[in-house]
Formats: C-alpha cells, structure tokens, sequence
DNA sequence: CATAATACCTAATTCTCTTATGCATAAGAC
DNA sequence: GTCTTATGCATAAGAGAATTAGGTATTATG
C-alpha cells in the first residue's frame, strides 16, 4: 500500500481517465479496477469514493444511469461531454506536476 | 502554477531530498530553491513549511543551527543520521508511486 | 447457515495545506 | 530620504480532501 499522502487530489484524475479508457462503470467496480491495475497498492476507499462521485455528478462531469441487478441496484456513472473534454487536461496537469517533481527531486522518472 | 492539490503529501520529500542534495538551508532559502527548480509552479508557502520544518525537527529528521546575518536571524536547517536513512526511502516511495500511477492513468511518464 | 463478497450511502474526525496576520531588517527605486 | 519590495521568521483560523466508522441490504460460497 503506497503511502495514502500522496494519493490525495490524484482521485478525480483517476475516475475520469478509468471511465474515458472504460465506458460506464459502477462505484464497486471502479475499486476493484484501480486494485487491480495498481496490484492491490490502490485501495480507494467507499467514504472518499462515493461523495466524489456525486460531487462530479453535481458539477456536470458525470451522469448516471441505475440497473437493478435482481433485487440490487447498480448506479452506472460515464463521462458527460464536459467530462471529456477535461480528461485530457487532468492527466497532463498530472504528467506535468510529475515532470516538475522529478526536477525538484532531481531524479529520473521512468 | 500545478494544482496545489497534487502537491499535498509532497512536502516532506521535497524538503528532505533538497537538504539531502544541497547540505544546510533556512527556510526562505527553501522555497527560493524550489521555485527555481520548477520554473515558478511550485510555491510552497511560508504557513504549510515552517510548521512542517518545525514538526520534521521534533521527530528528529531535521536539526537547527541559527547564524546571525546583521541583525537578522536565520535558521539552518540540515538532516540527521535518521533524516538521511529516510531519504532514499521517501524518494522510491513516490517513484513507484508514479509508476502504479502511469499504469492506473494508462499512461506513459516522460 | 454463517461468512465473505457485492453494492450503495453518510457523518464525524483527522490531516495537510491555504489564507491571513504579525513582526522585523535590508535593499532598491524614485 | 522615504516608500516599496525583498528577506526572514512565525502562528492561527479556516478550507478541503481524505480516513475511519458506521449503516443497510442482496448474493454467492463453503
């Protein structure tokens, strides 16, 4: 598990980007796919999940569409059209803040 | 400037790889140093690195020694046996924090 | 049939940083 | 010569994003 400090402000960069690469895709499941890629060192949590999806509803990068799955439900989330056209934007603004930090560093990346 | 959000969790190694590749430092001299290395995009502010330089010296990762300069004050600040074991630790912590990120983005860094 | 996995959610707290403020000396502009 | 900027330290109140802890319920597994 990677020290959690560093995950910050990294969480709605990772949900965009999952869903741009992925299509729609339900809170339980974005969980299981970052543990998956990230070999169990990513565990997001449900109390830091959740609120930020709502949050990405509320601003218009996500919509949602509910399927009930016998008598359970499950809350699909994608990218709106705004959604889109930020994913990009915030994975170079992450890519660039890498770049920087590996001068300050003063270490090679990669 | 990068998203400050990116940044939290950050500043503990930066102060520690900074001192670690440049010797003694004061406080001032530390965010100067910094916004030259990143070309102006990361300023680190007087309130998150004092209390930060403060806490880091209290667990005994940083030590102190104060010169006079005329009138004024600074205060120097280099690591310790314990700060420079973690050094190389923190360091390889946000490398590989990078790497599981670049996989998780499905991205390539540099 | 009990436990683990699936699947959603919120509230209280913690932690780190920003913003605002304060004090004081030194240098440069005009 | 005085006004602004830069140097240099510091703390306190507040914001923001996460963790921790709690709650509810269905489905699969041993």
């Amino acid at each position: 598990m990677h020290s959690t400090e560093l995950l910050k402000g990294t969480l709605q960069t990772i949900i965009l980007k999952i869903l741009a690469d992925h299509g729609k895709m339900y809170g339980y499941e974005i969980t299981q796919r970052v543990k998956e890629l990230s070999a169990g060192t990513i565990l997001l949590t449900e109390g830091a999940l959740y609120p930020t999806l709502h949050k990405m509803e509320a601003e218009g990068l996500l919509r949602t569409e509910t399927e009930a799955i016998g008598k359970r439900i499950r809350k699909y989330y994608s990218l709106t059209p705004v959604g889109k056209n930020i994913v990009e934007d915030k994975v170079s603004e992450f890519i660039a803040f890498i770049k920087t930090m590996s001068t300050v560093l003063n270490v090679a990346i990669a």
